[in-house]
DNA sequence: GTCGATTCGTATCGACGGTACCACGGATTC
DNA sequence: GAATCCGTGGTACCGTCGATACGAATCGAC
């Protein structure tokens, strides 16, 4: 008949149950709701899956794939830790993109963690592995891994559960460099000229810039008007961010 | 007829609702179990909190109440940085404590985010404004706020929910030192000679803009136009003039 | 004692996750 | 070619959940 006969019951079920949790967090996505968009009876279900957290684990496996081909397709680079950077920055994203998806990945309504967590694990372990293997790393690669990915999804989680406390995905850029910054050494003890360039983290005018920001909020100044102080108080938290290249 | 009696109505279903998020997480307790512990009718329940979420966020805000009233026992030391550590500590301390009453405040399981959340994050950003105060921080106190709270509670929800891939606490340790140790100057650091408690000091202000002006010569800034630079180090002039020339 | 209003619980609803049981279709066997 | 077996698919159902309609009990006022 249609072409979707051709489909596997499996396949129809999943494409539904994707398509319902995009739109629906996970606790609001009945099975009864999936079976009638797959056009299936709920036994169906059951059978292939067993349970509402199997398929629903199936679901984020799934959708987990295509993120890990895109993080696959991102080949490893000469610069480990630039690879680091660039893993946090896709996490994050994959996070805003599948919000349900990962919430289910990474918060405890799902009793089974998907083998996507591990997978995720595994990778950045990867990446780690390979900075340390470059005598980069100041701590060793296992506890480095706990260390980033806690940050990375106690991030994306922040984002995703408080939007309107997060409203900005920089905090995580700062999160990302702190935490990266202090777990890796830097790389001039060899091949990388000396001096960090100037934006980048441990400049001193950002340093400057926020001490005197943190001492005028404890101290007004006299001497300048409050609009003077107000438009002072921007500039100076523009500069006390030491600021990401924007991709 | 019981002793019990003479407790209020809601004061009962909160223990009995404590008492059994203890033992179980959210999704496990049904309001129906609640109100068997209690010795109250369902429809009780419904008009007291209105809801089952209304419920858990009852029970989370009394639950949090104590852990706030011990957070408010360690009175603010002369250190804030050391402040903001064993706050971290007693963030983790208390979600491994309590961890269903944790998961509910920071999982998305709750679509009111209990009022807890808020004065959790409401304090932090305290700690962290007299860190700014102590001109201890790199960044201003709102942006600190965020990335030391994601941290922390990515680190908090990673042991709770992933427990076989993060045994053991220390990282959490680690993490809490990178973040902070980025966030924070040392108590001596170069722009000036700060005390960490003299934050009313009258000179402070003053090292600090002359240290930023200078930075900014040797170190243009090319977030602000030049005429915007200008105005910024004739204000920055004015600040670093430490008032009448008595001296 | 009677009445009215408020409080509380029984009985119930609709929806959910999950399952027993049956109905059909194609390959295998006699 | 007919009977049989087996795996696929669906209908109808169960127990439990969150939430509620409505009646029973309670209490103060007079």
């Amino acid at each position: 008949m249609s072409y979707r006969e051709g489909m596997d019951a499996r396949e129809k079920i999943l494409d539904a149950a994707a398509e319902l949790l995009a739109r629906a967090s996970a606790a609001d996505v009945s099975t009864r709701a999936v079976c009638e968009a797959a056009g299936v009876g709920a036994p169906m279900l059951y059978r292939l899956f067993g349970d509402k957290a199997g398929l629903l684990a199936a679901v984020v496996d799934r959708g987990f794939e295509q993120y890990l081909a895109s993080k696959r397709a991102a080949l490893p680079s000469a610069d480990p830790v630039a690879d680091l950077r660039r893993g946090w920055d896709n996490h994050m994203r994959f996070a805003l993109e599948h919000p349900n998806h990962y919430r289910l990945m990474y918060s405890p309504e799902l009793t089974t963690p998907p083998a996507a967590a591990k997978e995720a694990h595994a990778l950045l372990h990867g990446v780690l592995e390979r900075c340390a293997a470059a005598g980069l790393l100041t701590v060793p690669p296992e506890a480095a891994t706990r260390v980033v990915m806690a940050a990375n999804v106690g991030a994306a989680l922040s984002m995703l559960t408080r939007p309107e406390q997060y409203p900005d995905i920089r905090f995580a850029a700062r999160l990302r460099d702190s935490v990266i910054d202090s777990l890796t050494r830097p790389a001039d003890a060899e091949a990388d000229a000396g001096e960090p360039h100037g934006t980048g983290r441990g400049g001193a005018v950002p340093a400057a810039a926020a001490t005197l920001a943190a001492r005028l909020r404890a101290e007004p100044p006299q001497r300048l008007t409050t609009v003077e102080a107000a438009l002072l108080q921007q500039w100076l938290e523009t500069l006390a961010d030491p600021g990401e290249p924007t991709d």
